[in-house]
DNA sequence: CGTGTTTGACCCGCGC
DNA sequence: GCGCGGGTCAAACACG
């Protein structure tokens, strides 16, 4: 990452984007194909119903000015992320309670609707995750297997917790400090042992409020059960995450909506959600956090 | 004891 | 080719 270095203007940082130009009224219009938003989400787990009222903001979402994120407080953002790309330095005029969402452009743009698993089959960690290779006696990766990028998509949130919970348990393997940013990014893998969905956390410079969570991969398992039923209390559990003082947190109004509608039985399914979704791959399905399963 | 975090070192991609 | 910075590994450590 290292073509964000000091960018004068947060808001032509997208566009300065190579591949993925938000500043290109295509590029925007195709991340917020109403087909295709609730598939991106559905890619990495996060299921939404296809009519929800959201998706009007995606909508106009073409029209959205980065330098004036303003504009959807309290919604969120499909935005795209380079593979390479800082968001971290991103987000400033975010207003609170809104989100960001970006999406990547090497998956996501063929990806996404075929939902067959991931991009590609990570060699390194295709069973065990973390197991090394037998004969490397340290950290000697596979040299000449380039690092394969699986779509990614980030949640800008406004929050105090870093790590927003979102149904899954997630192993944090990595922290390291980020240029111009006072804040460390931390690297977190799904602990399923078959999974191999990481994320990414950071804070924004700008905006130390705002949290940056980039998923990559997509689940290839239900979340960690929790209690049926306990889906309604997502949001509350949210808030309870949040101090008081920082209310203005929104969770991905996509899933506050989701969850919102979804009856306490059908919480796992949504299977009419995502008709070209598989419905036993990616499922992905619930995204209660995982703190409220054990009470 | 199992699971998760911390942290320094290492690898790799990319820009210059 | 070199250096920088992001991303990952894995041993050590902490905690329940």
């Amino acid at each position: 990452m290292d073509n964000d270095k000091e960018n004068p203007d947060p808001g032509t940082e997208f566009n300065t984007d190579s591949s993925w130009a938000l500043g290109g009224a295509d590029s925007v219009n195709y991340l917020f194909d109403s087909h295709r938003d609730s598939t991106i989400l559905t890619e990495f787990g996060w299921n939404l119903q296809p009519d929800e009222p959201d998706r009007t903001h995606f909508a106009e979402l073409d029209s959205i000015n980065m330098d004036d994120t303003s504009d959807v407080a309290g919604n969120y953002v499909l935005l795209p992320e380079s593979s390479t790309t800082t968001t971290a330095t991103s987000t400033r005029g975010l207003e609170s309670g809104s989100g960001v969402l970006f999406g990547d452009p090497t998956g996501s743009t063929s990806n996404l609707s075929v939902s067959s698993s991931s991009t590609e089959d990570p060699p390194e960690k295709s069973t065990g995750s973390v197991e090394k290779p037998p004969q490397t006696p340290s950290k000697v990766r596979k040299k000449g297997q380039k690092r394969i990028r699986q779509p990614r998509f980030a949640f800008v949130t406004k929050s105090e917790v870093d790590h927003l919970e979102d149904g899954y348990r997630w192993r944090k393997y990595g922290q390291k400090a980020v240029k111009n940013s006072p804040f460390p990014r931390s690297y977190y893998r799904c602990t399923n042992s078959k999974c191999t969905v990481k994320k990414r956390v950071e804070r924004s410079s700008e905006d130390p409020t705002t949290v940056i969570t980039t998923y990559e991969g997509q689940h290839c398992h239900h979340t960690v059960g929790f209690p049926r039923g306990a889906v309604i209390s997502l949001e509350s559990a949210i808030a309870g995450q949040l101090t008081p003082a920082v209310s203005p947190f929104y969770y991905p109004s996509v899933i506050q909506s989701r969850q919102i509608s979804a009856q306490p039985g059908e919480s796992r399914g949504l299977p009419d959600t995502n008709p070209q979704v598989p419905t036993d791959e990616g499922l992905l399905g619930d995204m209660v956090p995982p703190g409220m399963r054990n009470g």
